[in-house]
DNA sequence: GCATATTGTACGCACGCTGTACAAAGTCGC
DNA sequence: GCGACTTTGTACAGCGTGCGTACAATATGC
């Protein structure tokens, strides 16, 4: 149930219908394809009639196209429909502190050509390179259609809204606009969007295999950083200030060791892959000053060499692991008790360790959750598809074409 | 941007559109009444004539009337609409440990009766007895179109959807039906929802001053429990199993003091009334056992006392309430950081006491806060009218007329 | 070749928004 | 007092849209 917004309502004209019908149409299509008119008029409760007229619009937008006869048992065979993703193209940028991805995808999230590069950090040199990239792999791969925008995932704080980059503290970056001149260097569109959040609207809206997902669900990024994105009614969660969601540096002990942030005691600070890894070597984070921090994860021994330590026998690593699991477990809890999701989608490097520390994630999840049955809320576990946050990138700019339409 | 759910949409119809502007114009009367026809055609971007046969349907269904005729500098003079939400009642009921309390209000939260009695801890005999009561109101206050439904606020996890109270520790109530058995004693609809929920659905629906509420913000309530209700996009955020939001229970400190939920640590073991009382009489709440923290919180001694005393000069008092204020701001900074609310509406009884703590509520707010923007999230105190809870309760059988349809 | 079944299209009808015209009701200036 | 002007509220033709029915197209089975 929900409150009409008095000072920002969408009337309904007498188009209205027809445009929500139409959205409706190519979303079935998109899910169940590839389907025939007669399936998808029985599937959205129309006459056949009204099914072909919103088809027939469909393939006059380049949405859908007809594909081979299908078959059946009786009757005349059905056309059946496909989604037309394959030649509309996106640019998705993925910026990280060691290499900058740049990838030429189409809008079902297929990859057509990934380059990446030393990141350059001073913004300016940064757009000017990227706008160079973006124009050369535009002409070599850009389609009659042309790319139709760029998104960028970008690890830090960023208001989606403005496309400013308010604090990317891995890259230094603090309060710089992104968005407009990025758009200015390349002449597209361009989106973007915290990496978290963008990997979660990867898992809302790109193609993915037979499961849908659901409605309601958390995506939680174990990496350098910890990166959340919620979904809620199909919905990022977005807040007031486009920053809700930093599920990252919510505490599980006010005297903890010290965040990145600036802050004690954050869920990031005991299970982000500096906090794993000073477990095993007894850094002590509580003493660390914060850009301290920052130096500290440079060295060349990896939360994957400790899980490979770990396996091989080490009890320190081992130890070490089971921790960090038993602490990501914690904060699970707190997610699943504040948004009460369907399923938590995790990913990031530790995963990899994921038959050794489920027993402590569980375990610590079911010590903090409020009912029995939201403890056995269902974590799925690595099943991303390659280049999580570059998919998200690029579903910035596909994912308008399927969104529900703003009524009321 | 939201997706549509292809397993749950709502195609539209050829009456959708009107559907759909029916309940715009509602809403946009609500919230300027009077007004006049031309005034809404103005407001709502349409041609005189579709307001008016709005406005005549939504007459039709006794939903508005047409009051005096009002003032114009020129020109015809109009005829202004009020909502008619005088004659419409519903029974609305509040649930404590101590007592019970009955109201009749109209729909926009008016009271006409209000009764209480010592709460009956017997689920079969309380809906009896409730029952009973609430044929007798009805007989006593019915309008010709009668009472339209109950709403039950219970201090505790309820599942909205089913009626079920999963969890009222202060009850001693855990997973009984409330819903459908009281429906069949009453022969009324029945709403039931956890106490903090409705008193946010109240701040949502229900008529107030002059300002009108944002579409995202929280609602915290500090007494003996801490309630949490979180407003997303006009919407009360439910989650999966319908428990979302329970901020409650977020740990500031995993070896924090114990909590009544089980666990240790909570927020709410921090800012409850029994924890700033424990913190003046010096209770080691770490040591108690769960069952013995419901008994302490019987004594005669309030949080009102305390901050009399401190008033008057106790330093101990005083020390005591401005760590509950810490605390408290520590708590909200999680959830700005989560939420990312416009605004955060503060009630309970340590609010009376707001001169003193303001300081230690915004400063351990700033601490956390992880932009400074969000750090002056603005904070708006015991300003909700009497009975919250109560006119929550209403807001549940109020709310179904106002809110937008369900389209897409 | 005919009955049967399914797909896809055409058409009349009802419903809803759009724009224009016009009556109703009042103020202002002379 | 009376006409010019302004604003409110209603009426009506026009077009977009979904709904129900009918029908052609296409394929199977006997």
């Amino acid at each position: 149930m929900r409150k009409i917004n008095t000072r920002d309502f969408h009337v309904a004209t007498r188009s209205t219908s027809r445009e929500i019908n139409r959205r409706i149409a190519l979303n079935v299509i998109h899910e169940h394809q590839p389907i025939s008119r007669a399936e998808l008029a029985r599937r959205m409760k129309v006459t056949r009639g009204v099914a072909g007229v919103l088809v027939q619009e469909l393939i006059d937008q380049d949405l859908i196209y007809e594909g081979a006869t299908g078959e059946a048992a009786f009757g005349r065979k059905p056309t059946l429909l496909h989604i037309k993703s394959h030649d509309r193209l996106a640019v998705a940028v993925d910026v990280r502190f060691s290499k900058t991805y740049v990838m030429v995808c189409d809008f079902s999230g297929r990859q057509l050509a990934v380059e990446s590069y030393d990141t350059i950090f001073s913004m300016p040199d940064f757009i000017r390179d990227l706008g160079q990239r973006i124009r050369r792999l535009a002409k070599a791969h850009g389609t009659k259609a042309g790319i139709e925008g760029v998104g960028v995932a970008v690890p830090g704080m960023v208001d989606q809204q403005t496309g400013r980059v308010l604090n990317a503290p891995a890259l230094g970056w603090r309060d710089l606009e992104l968005r407009k001149p990025l758009a200015v260097a390349t002449g597209l569109p361009v989106e973007i969007e915290n990496s978290g959040r963008a990997c979660t609207l990867a898992l809302l809206w790109l193609e993915h295999g037979e499961t849908t997902r659901p409605q309601n669900f958390v995506y939680v990024s174990v990496s350098d950083g910890v990166g959340v994105g919620v979904v809620v009614n199909g919905e990022l969660l977005r807040g007031a200030d486009h920053i809700a969601g930093e599920f990252a540096h919510v505490p599980l002990n006010l005297e903890g060791p010290r965040c990145m942030c600036g802050a004690a005691g954050c869920w990031e600070a005991y299970i982000s892959n500096l906090a794993t890894l000073s477990r095993y070597f007894e850094w002590n984070l509580y003493k660390l000053s914060p850009n301290k921090l920052h130096g500290t994860k440079q060295g060349s021994f990896t939360v994957q060499d400790l899980i490979a330590r770990a396996r091989r026998g080490d009890a320190k690593a081992m130890a070490a692991i089971k921790s960090t699991g038993r602490f990501l477990g914690l904060g699970l809890a707190t997610i699943i008790n504040v948004i009460n999701p369907e399923c938590i989608y995790l990913d990031g490097e530790i995963t990899a360790a994921w038959d050794l520390i489920s027993k402590q994630v569980t375990s610590g999840l079911a010590e903090r959750a409020l009912t029995e049955r939201v403890s056995r809320t269902p974590l799925r576990v690595g099943s991303t598809q390659e280049y999580p946050r570059l998919r998200g990138a690029a579903a910035l700019i596909a994912a308008p074409t399927f969104a529900a339409p703003r009524v009321a």
